[in-house]
DNA sequence: TAGATTGTTAATCGATTAACAATC
DNA sequence: TAGATTGTTAATCGATTAACAATC
C-alpha cells in the first residue's frame, strides 16, 4: 500500500464496479475475475482497482458484495451529500434537473436559476446569496455559449469549486475551480470516426 | 509519416482545435503555439497532433487557418453526412433531438422513435425498415434502462454500426457494433470526487 | 542572416498487463 | 492438501514531453 499510484482512469471504472454490484440480484461474493469477465476488463486491472479502495478480499472466495460497495461508495465520496445548481433551465438543463440517477452518487441539484423566475427557477438575482448560505459546492452551466462566461464568473464568486459546463466555451476560471466540459456534438463525433475507421479496416482485410 | 502511430487521445483533441479555429474571429494564420497556449495544452503535442492530419504547415508561419481546418474536416469526417435516429424521445431524448450543435459536425437525427406515434416521432413498428431504407448508421438510445436491450437488438437488426447510449446499462452487442456509454451521473460524480480530492490537497499543504 | 516554427527521433512518464508468491 | 483468488513486483505497452535538426 505504501507507493500506491493510483491512475487517473480508476475514477472511471469504480462508478461502473458499483453500478453493476448495485444491480446485481445475486447478493453472492464477488471476484475481480467475475467483474472483469463480465465488464469485458482486464482481471489484473479489476484486482488493482478493488485493492485500491478495500483491503477485504479474501483469496479463494473474493470480496463481499455489500462490504465492497461500501468501500466504492466510502473512496468516491457518494456517501458525502453534494449539493449543486444549475443554470439555464432550457431542454437540456431541464432534463439534467429532473434526472433521478445523481442521488445514487450523493448528489442533489437543489436548485435551477434562469433569467426568468418560475416554479422552478430563481432568477440570477439571487444567484450569489443562494449559492453562499446554502454552501452550493458544484455549478452546471447549461445557459448557451454567450452567457456561459458571465455565468461562470459569478459562480467564481461563490463557495463554487467545481463546474460542469455543457456549453460549447472554454471557460476562464481561478485555479481553485475545475471545470468538466462536456460537448454533446464532439463526443458524438468521436463515435462516428470510430465507427469508419472500424468499417475501414474490416474492409482492409 | 511512415510509422505514424496515432494515439487514442487525439480524438478527443482534435475537435477541440476545430471549435477554437472555428470560433476564432481572426482569419490569420494559426501555430501550434498559439494553439497550446490558448487551450492550455503541450505545444509538442498540437505540433503532433497537427502533423497527423495536415502537412501543410510552414516553419515561422504556422498553418492557414482554413487549410488547417479543412485538413481536420476531413481527417475526422465532419464531411461525411452521418444520419442518426434517437428512441425515447423523454426529456434528455427531445434536448439532444433539438440540438443544432450536432450540424457542425455533419450529424443529423434524421428521426425520432417512441412508443406513442406523435407529430415529431414514429412508433417502433416502423423503426426496422426505416433504419433500413434511410440506411442509418447510428442509435442514440435515451430510453430507460430496463427497455435499452430490447431497442439495442432492434437496432442491431439494422444496418446500424454505432450505438451512443445513455441508458446506464452494459449493451450486449454484435463485434461490429460499436457502443459509446454515457452516463452523466458518474460523469458528474467523478467531477465531485477530483474536486474533494484537491480540496484535500490544498488542505495538507 | 536570425528567429520562430515545423516535423521527427529519443527519453520520460503513466497505465495496463504479465508473472508469481502468499493465503484462505 | 489443492485450487482459486488476492496482492504486489516487474515487464510491457501507450501517450506525452524533451530535444534538435530542418526550413521558411
Amino acid at each position: 500500500m505504501l507507493q500506491n499510484t493510483r491512475t487517473e482512469a480508476v475514477l472511471e471504472r469504480l462508478p461502473i464496479y458499483y453500478e453493476y454490484l448495485r444491480k446485481l440480484p445475486s447478493e453472492e461474493n464477488v471476484s475481480a475475475p467475475i467483474l472483469a469477465k463480465a465488464l469485458n476488463l482486464g482481471e489484473v486491472q479489476v484486482r488493482k482497482d478493488l485493492a485500491l479502495v478495500s483491503h477485504k478480499g479474501k483469496p479463494k472466495t473474493g470480496y463481499e458484495k455489500s462490504e465492497l460497495m461500501a468501500d466504492i461508495k466510502n473512496y468516491m465520496g457518494y456517501d458525502q451529500k453534494t449539493k449543486a445548481v444549475l443554470v439555464g433551465l432550457g431542454k437540456l438543463g431541464s432534463a439534467l434537473y429532473d434526472y433521478e440517477g445523481f442521488q445514487e452518487f450523493g448528489i442533489e441539484i437543489v436548485q435551477a436559476f434562469d433569467r426568468e423566475q418560475t416554479r422552478l427557477t430563481k432568477t440570477m438575482d439571487s444567484f450569489t446569496s443562494y449559492c453562499i448560505t446554502e454552501h452550493i459546492e458544484v455549478g452546471i452551466i447549461t445557459v448557451d455559449e454567450v452567457h456561459a462566461q458571465e455565468v461562470c464568473d459569478l459562480m467564481a464568486t461563490t463557495g463554487i469549486r467545481a463546474i460542469w459546463n455543457f456549453a460549447p466555451v472554454r471557460l476562464n476560471v481561478p485555479d481553485y475551480i475545475i471545470v468538466q466540459n462536456v460537448n454533446m456534438a464532439t463526443s458524438l463525433s468521436i463515435l462516428i470516426k470510430h465507427m469508419r475507421d472500424q468499417i475501414e479496416n474490416q474492409v482492409n482485410l
